[in-house]
DNA sequence: CGACTATTTGATAAGGATCAACAATTGTGG
DNA sequence: CCACAATTGTTGATCCTTATCAAATAGTCG
């Protein structure tokens, strides 16, 4: 069955029988989501567990400024909702398709049922957790010490990492990556413009030369 | 046993039967940090789960250029690594005791044999987890959008929450909470003297008038 | 084409890091 | 117990980064 090897290939699922996996995959219906479609939102009680089949599937949380930051921009294979399953608390966390994608679901109880015989699953999302948390707290150490053109040197490093080139992102998310405005993303994306390392055109970034992204050393975050 | 009480008292054990809890309290001892010690380090392999039983400890992380800042102070009834025993990925992670404190550690090996046992105990650190991020994640939008002061604000605000009055820390450990520098730290607590907010000696700051910090309608942090 | 979204550049102001100097308090060893 | 060291607190001056406001250009889509 298609949907059991891609979930086979999901961290959330590595290491499990691959019985096992089909038995999950039997519960788990596909969901198809149009760009800009609303998986989630805050306050939204967790009714599926969901997995990235297909497409691109952004994660954010929003401050009551209008502040947002993007923590997750998932593809195929990875989870976007890994906590609200386990927890009564309602989280502030809205995922939103980048693009048409097309979404594994598995109802909560199912979810939930399905980690009570395969701790496995649950071991394999405290490390990914793990990760997740790491980044977040790096993300605050760069806010402190490092200046916009640096942040953007990550994150750019980062998502060439996951999804090679062209990135097809705007100023607008690279700036809710980075924790800055549009305009000194903006700034600073001329500057890589004009020494070749990128080139852009609308909602696209090429990157040219890669390798002059760790500039600094960077390692890369986890987005 | 004394710890098995102690240990019921903590969020990571909570909804367990005694009779479980007394068969890890079996396997738990306990061993006492002087101030300034530390009870792991970046790199360090995890060989021990670990939860206060009483003082106090910083859980931490410093960058390459020396910048620290602190995710956790934890107190009696809190554990200090959720993550590490249940992953390879060694963990940048530094815990130090602040004063004269004891811990209760269980051997990884034995709290993971433990978990398997009860799934509860799995769920609930994904809880705390799913809190600690939701945590970070907003202090990434704090330095985005708030101003030091505000941002002090809402430190002292959760701290007071936490441990109530007096708070004793330095403004090298409030500026690692709310990543800054000691002396914009500092020029913003001057401020909240003048107020007669609080009033400060060396290392010691009394919260005079506790209602006066939620000015901001800050919304408490995770410590 | 018109409406909308994204990109671009400029000018300005403010927040806060940084450097520096010093005061006050606590701790320690002889 | 005193002198000196070490830590912590305090304030001033300066400069740099970047947010913010503003305005214009250029793609894109129905």
């Amino acid at each position: 069955m298609e949907l059991a090897s891609l979930l086979s290939k999901s961290l959330v699922f590595f290491g499990l029988e691959k019985t096992e996996i089909q038995s999950i995959a039997l519960k788990a219906s596909v969901q198809v989501f149009k760009k800009g479609d609303c998986v989630f939102k805050e306050q939204d009680a967790c009714k599926y567990f969901y997995i990235v089949a297909d497409g691109l599937i952004k994660v954010f949380t929003t401050s009551s400024n209008g502040t947002r930051i993007t923590y997750l921009i998932a593809q195929t294979g990875e989870p976007i909702n890994l906590i609200a399953p386990f927890t009564q608390n309602l989280r502030s966390v809205v995922a939103e398709a980048l693009k048409e994608s097309s979404l594994i679901k598995i109802k909560t109880i199912d979810f939930l049922e399905f980690t009570q015989k395969n701790l496995k699953v649950v071991t394999n999302i405290i490390g990914i957790l793990g990760q997740a948390l790491d980044s977040s707290n790096s993300r605050i150490i760069d806010m402190m010490e490092k200046k916009v053109e640096q942040r953007l040197f990550r994150a750019l490093y980062s998502l060439y990492q996951k999804f090679g080139t062209p990135l097809n992102f705007t100023s607008l998310e690279l700036s809710n990556l980075i924790g800055s405005t549009t305009e000194s993303t903006l700034r600073s994306i001329s500057i890589l413009k004009q020494e070749g390392i990128i080139k852009t055109s609308r909602g696209k970034i090429d990157v040219l030369r890669p390798e002059a992204l760790d500039r600094f050393g960077v390692e890369s975050m986890w987005i």
